[in-house]
DNA sequence: GCTTATCGGACAGTACAGCTATCCATAACT
DNA sequence: AGTTATGGATAGCTGTACTGTCCGATAAGC
């Protein structure tokens, strides 16, 4: 198939998919001739994968592109595949470390007394531990404590996601598909959590505060 | 104080502050004359509120300004502030219906189920509920039902977090500090919450796996 | 009282992201 | 043979979030 067809199955215009090619979030079709590309369903799943990432996780170009090459090198390992995977899919919050930031020293301290507590043999290099300390700095940096009070809460209720998700994770064959669903599960879950703690939480809102469900028609 | 103070003291630049003065994220100062005016540490407060919205929990600039319009109305009753504040802070995925999607149809109808089997009160006009949909259905799309099937445990863990969020936010006086925190918790709780998610997955994957942690250093 | 820094306000300009449009020589359908 | 589509390159557009510059007015230091 050529662009045109591509871009009717998709639903992906075909200058936006000229520049996917650019960006090399789409791997190039096979040559047919000078001037002439074919593209394969592969081109497709590629296709609406990237506008999954982009739209519903809300990765920028550039984090997908890094995304795709942890998904597409062999070469990796898989845990090393989902690390990477993860790093690229984790912002980076770069606070630049002012050296006497009390809250920021705090937060540090608070996140490792809870890794410890519960056990979790994660590296600080994480970037996910980086952002984790950011979030807590925030928090008490403008004076509310309530979320740092939740954390154990916070991290019990992902522990026992993760432990799901990697079990599920693991006991697949083809390795291609594993990293793809792994990739696409920790991107999209992030939304879909987020999602659900919303709606979770117009349910407990009406039952604590009576009324009516709180989200009616917003903005 | 005068704008000159309330950079330092805030550490966001004049220029910025004169645009979040124009977008409206932050109210004028006092007048004390025909063109000087005069900011207190309300606006200290506000600002940093602004740049925690912005930069860690990745609102934008139209989106914050919701988010603090809501807070701001004392009008509007604490469970409709709060569930205003959720609709803005969910990102709208318009979607835009297209009336025959299979997939769509299927993800409204497992989200249904699940919330008919928890027992939630809640509407679908709430944005969050589009948006699980939406992630839902791009799941099915792709192929791989790992998610689907893990719904259950996803709005278990939501409810626990939820239910004890909610009851916290309750249990205070003031209602200005309260949507204030509340808003804060759902946006940086998002953030955090994602973070824990990779730091749990990370300890997970190095149980089951072996091997050193994912996450080295990515891109 | 005079100088110099700072102020508020308005508006133009910048930097980047993510497309979108145009052009052109070739190639494919009809 | 003529219309349409293709690949490839490059220019342009739109939106977001600032940043810089200018202005006349004011405040602060001497």
């Amino acid at each position: 198939m050529r662009v045109g067809e591509l871009s009717r199955r998709s639903g992906v215009s075909v200058a936006s998919i000229k520049y996917y090619l650019r960006e090399g979030l789409l791997p190039p079709g096979e040559r047919t001739g000078p001037n002439q590309a074919a593209y394969d369903d592969g081109h497709v799943r590629r296709l609406r994968m990237v506008r999954a990432l982009i739209d519903v996780g809300g990765l920028s170009v550039a984090a997908t592109r890094g995304v795709l090459a942890a998904v597409d090198d062999p070469e990796v390992p898989l845990h090393e595949a989902l690390g990477r995977a993860q790093a690229t899919t984790t912002p980076r919050h770069a606070e630049d470390a002012d050296p006497d930031d009390e809250a920021r020293a705090g937060a540090e301290q608070a996140l490792a007394d809870l890794v410890a507590d519960r056990g979790w043999a994660v590296s600080p290099a994480n970037p996910a531990w980086s952002t984790a300390v950011g979030v807590i700095a925030t928090y008490t940096r403008l004076g509310d404590d309530d979320l740092a009070r939740q954390l154990g809460l916070y991290a019990e209720a992902m522990e026992g996601v993760a432990r799901r998700e990697v079990a599920a994770v693991v006991e697949r064959g083809d390795r291609a598909r594993t990293v793809e669903g792994a990739v696409v599960g920790t991107v999209l879950g992030d939304t879909l959590l987020a999602a659900l703690r919303r709606l979770a939480q117009e349910h407990c809102s009406v039952q604590l505060l009576g009324g009516r469900a709180g989200a009616d028609t917003g903005d």
